[in-house]
RNA sequence: GGGCGAAUGGCGGAAUUGGUAGACGCGUUGGACUCAAAAUCCAAUAGUAGCAAUACUGUGAGAGUUCGAUUCUCUCUUUGCCCA
C-alpha cells in the first residue's frame, strides 16, 4: 500500500487546473451565474493565515456551486497602491512598484499553493495604470455630476516629517513616525459627497437579507440618523456676535440650560485669536487628538469666555459660552447646549466649572422633587421645571412638542442630523492614484481634459523628500494645455476608492474604454457572496455602497445600487504569546514545552517561558504561523481541512500545531480507506438490510453537508467528514456490494471535494473517473427508516429508549411500554395522568 | 456610558431552533503491536456514589414561563466586539 503523497499530488493538479484553465469563467447565458468574491489581499509581502482562512471559506463555496452546475466567477486581485509601500521603498531605497510588484508575485505564488479556484486571468491590481484610468473616468465624472468638491478641513499634521497623519497615526499626540507634536492644520481636500446618500445608504441595508445583522446594525450606528432641532441662542457680551446656533436632539431639556459649549474651530473663535490664554487652551486641546474616542476619555476643559448666552424659552436665564474640548466642529455647528442634569459629559463639565445643575426630567415613579446631583438621568419619565412643558412624556412626546412650539416661536427648526460625513480623499502621498484635476495661475480647479488623460504616476522619483513626493518633481507637476501653464494636483486618492468598485472591474478586466463593461456587469453583479474579515465592516462597504450610487447617479443603464447581496465576514486566526524572562516576545518556534505544562526556550530548559493569552497572529507579538511553511509540511489540503475544522468560520479560530497534525493524519487515513474500498468495489454480495442502512447514511450524510453548506457551519462539516469515514471504515469488516459501494463512494468523494480538492481529484483519477461528478441530491426514499429510539419521559425525567415502529402512534407505543417486561413497571400501578407525544422523539408521561 | 453578541467536559466546539445535552476532533488514561521508541490500531473518558446494573447532579449565577428550557422572558456576573 503506498503512502499519500501530497507533494505530488497537489503539484500535479495544480498544473493540471493552470494548463486545462479549468477555473477560467466567461459570460453564459444559459447558466445561473454565482459571482463569489473574496476581499483582496493588500501586498505585503507573504500571506498570513487570516488570508488562509479567508480563501479557503470562498473557495469551498465555490467548487460547491460549480459542482451545481452554477456559472461561478472567482477572481483574484491585489490592493497594491498604499502607504506601506511607499514606507518600505524610503527605507530600502527601490521603487514601490518594484516593491509591490514582487510582493504580488511572492503572494500569487503562495496562494496558488494552496489549490484554490480562481480564474488567475482576470487578476488585476489597482496600482496598474490599466485600472487606475478608469478611476480617475469615474472621479471627473463624479466631479461633473456635482459629488465631488474641495473644501478646508483640519488634519494632523506632523511638522517634522511635513505630512498629514491618519488619526490611528497618532499616538498621544505625536507623531508615530517622527514623535513631533502634531498640530492641527487646515488643509484643502477633496471630498466625495457621501453624506448626499445618507437617508438611502441607511434605508436600503434592510434590503440586505444576507448580511449578518452586525454590520447593519455597525452601519446605522456610523450613519447615525438623529431627529432634533437647530436652535439660535441669543448672545451678548460682544459686538461682532449676535447669536450662536446649536444642533441638539434634546431640545426638550432646554429649561434645564446652564451653558453653551463651542468647538475652538467654532467661527467665533476668531475673535479670541488675540488672547493668549485661549491660544494655549487651544494648544491644550489639540493634545487630546482629533478621534472622538480620545475626547471623550480624555478631561473635559473648557475656557470661559465673557460671552452671555440667552435661553430662548426664558430671557431672563442668561448662561456663560465657554470653548470645549469635548465638541467637535464636525457635529452639528460645533456648538452644544449644556444641560448637566441630562448628560452626563455635560454633568462632568458642569461639576468641573462649578455650573447650574437644574433637573427637568423625573422618572414616573418619583415626584416632582427630584433631584439630580453628579449622576446624569437620561431614561425616559415626565418633564419638570420647565413651565409650559411641564408634564410631557419623555422622549416620545417632549421632543416633538418642543420643535413644535420652538418652530411657532421660530426659535428653531425641525432637523435631522447625519452623524456621518463627507468622505475625504485626498492623501499627500506618492504611492496612490492620481487625482486628475490641475489648477490655473488664479488657483482655479479645472478635470484634466480627455487628450491629457490618465494622469500617470511619475516613475523613479525621490522618495526621500518632506511632504508629499509629488510635489517635488516638478516636470510631471507643471503642464501647459492650449498654450495655458496649469500645475497638476499633488495629492493621491485614498486607497479605499481603489476598493471600491474592483468588484466591477473583475467582471471585465480587459475592458478599454470604461472601468466596466455594461453586458459583463449587468450579468455578474451584484456579487452573490462576498466574504472578509469584520473590520471593514463599515468603511469599506459602506464606500462601495456608495460608489455605486455614485456612479449610476443621473446614468439610466447601470441598475443596481447594491454591490454586495451577501455578506460573511469570518473572524481571526489567534495564537498564544510567549514571553521569555526579560519579557520579550518569542516566535512559537522558539518555545519548547514538556508535558503541554511547562514552557520553555528551546533548548535552554533553563529559560522558562510565560504564556500569554492567545491572541490574534501579529508581528508584532512574534505569535505569527507562516503558511507557506505550513502548506510545504502538511499540504494544502490538510491546511484547509484544519482551518475550516476547529472553530465555526465567522468566530476567532486558535491555531493549534495538535490540529494541524491531526488533520494531516487524517488526509492520511481517507488514502487508506480509499485504497480499501478500491479493493472491494468488485465484490458481490446481497445483504439488502446493510445496503439500506448503508445509502440511508451517505444520504442523511448528503442532507447534511447542504444544510451545513448553506450555513457556513463548515466546522460541522468537518465532523461530518469524520463520522463518515468512520462509518465507511466500520462497514467494510462487514461484506457490502461493491456497485453499491463505489456508486455511494463517488457521491462521498464528490462532497469532499470543495474542501480537499487535490485529494479528491487523485481518487476519481485514480478510480478512472476524469471528471468530479455533479453534487448529489438527496434521494429523501433512501433517508426512511422503519425504526426509531422513542425517549420515555416520565414526569419531565429520562427514563429509558425504547425501539419502536416509525411514525407509531400515542396508542400503540403505550401499549408496547405496558407490554415491555422491563418499562412496564415505569408505570406498573400509577395512573396515567396526562402525557405528551412528539411523533418519532419522545413521550413524557405524567404520573400521578 | 450606550448598542450588539457570547458563556456548554481538561480544551476547540455540536445539539435538526422548545423534545435523548456533550456529536466530531484534540488531549488524557489503559491495552495491542515492538527488544524499545515513534507511527498505527483497539477501548475508556462530564461529575459524584457504587464491583456492578444503576441512581443523583449537571449547559456562568438566580428567578420565571412550560408536561418538558443549552434554546424563550427578567435580573445579575464575567467577557468580546463596535460606538461614545
Amino acid at each position: 500500500m503506498k503512502r499519500y503523497n501530497f507533494k505530488l499530488v497537489e503539484k500535479k493538479w495544480q498544473d493540471h487546473w493552470e494548463k486545462n484553465k479549468t477555473y477560467k469563467s466567461s459570460l453564459n447565458r444559459n447558466k445561473k451565474k454565482f459571482y463569489c468574491l473574496e476581499m483582496f489581499p493588500y501586498p505585503s509581502g507573504k500571506i498570513h493565515m487570516g488570508h488562509v482562512r479567508n480563501y479557503t471559506i470562498g473557495d469551498v463555496l465555490s467548487r460547491h456551486k460549480i459542482l451545481q452546475n452554477y456559472n461561478v466567477l472567482h477572481p483574484m486581485g491585489w490592493d497594491s497602491f498604499g502607504m506601506p509601500a511607499e514606507n518600505a521603498a524610503k527605507e530600502n531605497n527601490l521603487d514601490p512598484k518594484v516593491w509591490t510588484e514582487k510582493n504580488i508575485s511572492v503572494m500569487k505564488n503562495q496562494l496558488q499553493m494552496l489549490g484554490l479556484s480562481i480564474d488567475w486571468e482576470r487578476e488585476i491590481s489597482t496600482c496598474s495604470e490599466d485600472y487606475y484610468q478608469h478611476q480617475q473616468n469615474f472621479f471627473l465624472e463624479m466631479y461633473n455630476k456635482g459629488l465631488v468638491y474641495r473644501k478646508e478641513n483640519y488634519v494632523n499634521w506632523d511638522p517634522i516629517d511635513e505630512t498629514v497623519l491618519a488619526n490611528e497615526q497618532v499616538i498621544d499626540g505625536r507623531g508615530w513616525r517622527s514623535g513631533a507634536i502634531v498640530q492641527r492644520k487646515k488643509l484643502n481636500q477633496w471630498f466625495f459627497n457621501i453624506s448626499k446618500f445618507s437617508e438611502n445608504l441607511l434605508d436600503e441595508l434592510d434590503n440586505l437579507s444576507n448580511w449578518p445583522n452586525k454590520v447593519k446594525t455597525m452601519q446605522k450606528n456610523w450613519i447615525g440618523k438623529s431627529f432634533g432641532c437647530e436652535i439660535d441662542f441669543k448672545i451678548e457680551g460682544s459686538k461682532d456676535v449676535k447669536s450662536i446656533r446649536c444642533f441638539t436632539t434634546r431640545p426638550d431639556t432646554l429649561f434645564g440650560f446652564s451653558f453653551l459649549a463651542l468647538s475652538v474651530d467654532h467661527p467665533i473663535s476668531k475673535y479670541f485669536e488675540d488672547d493668549e490664554k485661549f491660544i494655549n487652551f487651544r494648544k491644550e486641546c489639540s493634545k487630546t487628538g482629533t478621534t472622538e474616542e480620545s475626547i471623550a476619555q480624555g478631561e473635559k476643559i473648557g475656557f470661559k469666555t465673557n460671552l452671555i448666552a440667552i435661553n430662548p424659552f426664558d430671557e431672563k436665564k442668561k448662561v456663560p459660552v465657554f470653548f470645549a474640548n469635548f465638541v467637535l466642529m464636525d457635529y452639528g455647528f460645533g456648538a452644544v447646549f449644556g444641560c448637566p442634569a441630562h448628560d452626563q459629559r455635560d454633568m462632568d463639565f458642569a461639576l468641573k466649572y462649578q455650573l447650574e445643575i437644574k433637573t427637568v426630567v423625573k422618572p414616573f415613579d418619583k415626584d416632582e422633587s427630584f433631584k439630580v446631583n453628579d449622576k446624569a438621568y437620561v431614561d425616559g419619565g415626565e418633564i419638570i421645571n420647565s413651565k409650559f412643558l411641564n408634564g410631557l412624556k419623555v422622549p416620545e412626546e417632549s421632543i416633538i412638542k418642543t420643535i413644535n412650539i420652538l418652530e411657532e416661536r421660530k426659535l428653531g427648526e425641525k432637523k435631522i442630523n447625519f452623524r456621518l460625513k463627507d468622505w475625504g480623499v485626498s492623501r499627500q502621498r506618492y504611492w496612490g492614484c492620481p487625482i486628475p484635476i490641475m489648477y490655473d495661475n488664479t488657483g482655479n480647479p479645472h478635470p484634466v481634459p480627455n487628450e491629457l488623460l490618465p494622469v500617470k504616476l511619475p516613475e523613479n522619483i525621490n522618495l526621500n523628500t518632506k511632504g508629499n513626493p509629488l510635489d517635488h518633481v516638478k516636470d510631471w507637476k507643471s503642464i501647459e494645455y492650449k498654450g495655458e501653464k496649469f500645475t497638476r494636483e499633488t495629492d493621491t486618492l485614498d486607497t479605499f476608492v481603489d476598493s471600491s468598485w474592483y468588484f466591477l472591474r473583475f467582471c471585465s478586466p480587459n475592458e478599454k474604454n470604461y472601468g466596466y463593461n455594461e453586458d459583463e456587469i449587468n450579468y455578474w453583479m451584484p456579487v452573490d457572496q462576498y466574504i472578509g474579515g469584520v473590520e471593514h465592516a463599515i468603511l469599506h462597504l459602506l464606500y462601495s455602497r456608495f460608489f455605486m450610487r455614485a456612479i449610476g447617479y443621473k446614468k439610466d443603464d447601470f441598475k443596481f445600487n447594491e454591490p454586495f447581496e451577501g455578506l460573511f465576514t469570518q473572524g481571526m486566526v489567534c495564537h498564544e504569546t510567549y514571553k521569555d524572562e526579560k519579557g520579550n516576545w518569542l516566535r512559537p518556534d522558539e518555545v519548547e514545552t514538556k508535558d503541554g505544562k511547562k514552557y520553555f526556550v528551546k533548548n535552554k530548559i533553563e529559560n522558562v517561558v510565560t504564556v500569554g493569552p492567545s491572541e490574534s497572529m501579529s508581528k508584532s507579538k512574534k505569535n505569527t504561523i507562516d503558511p507557506e511553511q505550513i502548506i510545504k509540511n502538511y499540504g494544502a489540503d490538510s491546511v484547509r481541512l484544519f482551518i475550516l475544522s476547529d472553530s465555526p468560520p465567522e468566530k476567532d479560530i486558535q491555531w493549534s500545531e495538535q490540529g494541524m497534525v491531526a488533520s494531516y493524519k487524517f488526509i492520511q487515513k481517507l488514502w487508506v480507506l480509499h485504497e480499501k474500498i478500491k479493493d472491494k468495489i468488485n465484490h458481490k454480495s446481497n445483504n439488502l438490510n446493510l445496503e439500506n442502512n448503508f445509502e440511508r447514511f451517505i444520504n442523511e450524510t448528503i442532507s447534511k453537508f447542504d444544510y451545513n453548506l448553506e450555513k457556513f457551519n463548515y466546522n460541522v462539516l468537518i465532523a461530518s467528514i469524520y463520522e463518515t469515514y468512520n462509518f465507511l471504515n466500520n462497514i467494510l469488516e462487514s461484506k457490502i456490494d461493491g456497485e453499491i459501494l463505489l456508486k455511494n463512494y463517488i457521491k462521498i468523494l464528490t462532497i469532499l471535494s470543495p474542501i480537499i480538492p487535490h485529494f479528491a481529484n487523485e481518487c476519481f483519477d485514480n478510480l478512472g473517473i476524469n471528471k468530479i461528478p455533479s453534487w448529489p441530491v438527496v434521494d429523501k426514499d433512501k433517508t426512511k427508516v422503519d425504526k426509531v429510539n422513542f425517549v420515555i419521559q416520565i414526569n419531565g425525567k429520562k427514563k429509558a429508549t425504547i425501539s419502536s415502529k416509525y411514525n407509531i402512534n400515542e396508542k400503540d407505543l403505550l401499549d408496547q411500554l405496558t407490554n415491555d417486561k422491563n418499562l412496564s413497571k415505569l408505570i406498573m400501578g400509577k395512573k396515567i395522568n396526562k402525557s405528551f407525544f412528539v411523533k418519532n422523539r419522545l413521550i413524557n408521561i405524567l404520573l400521578k
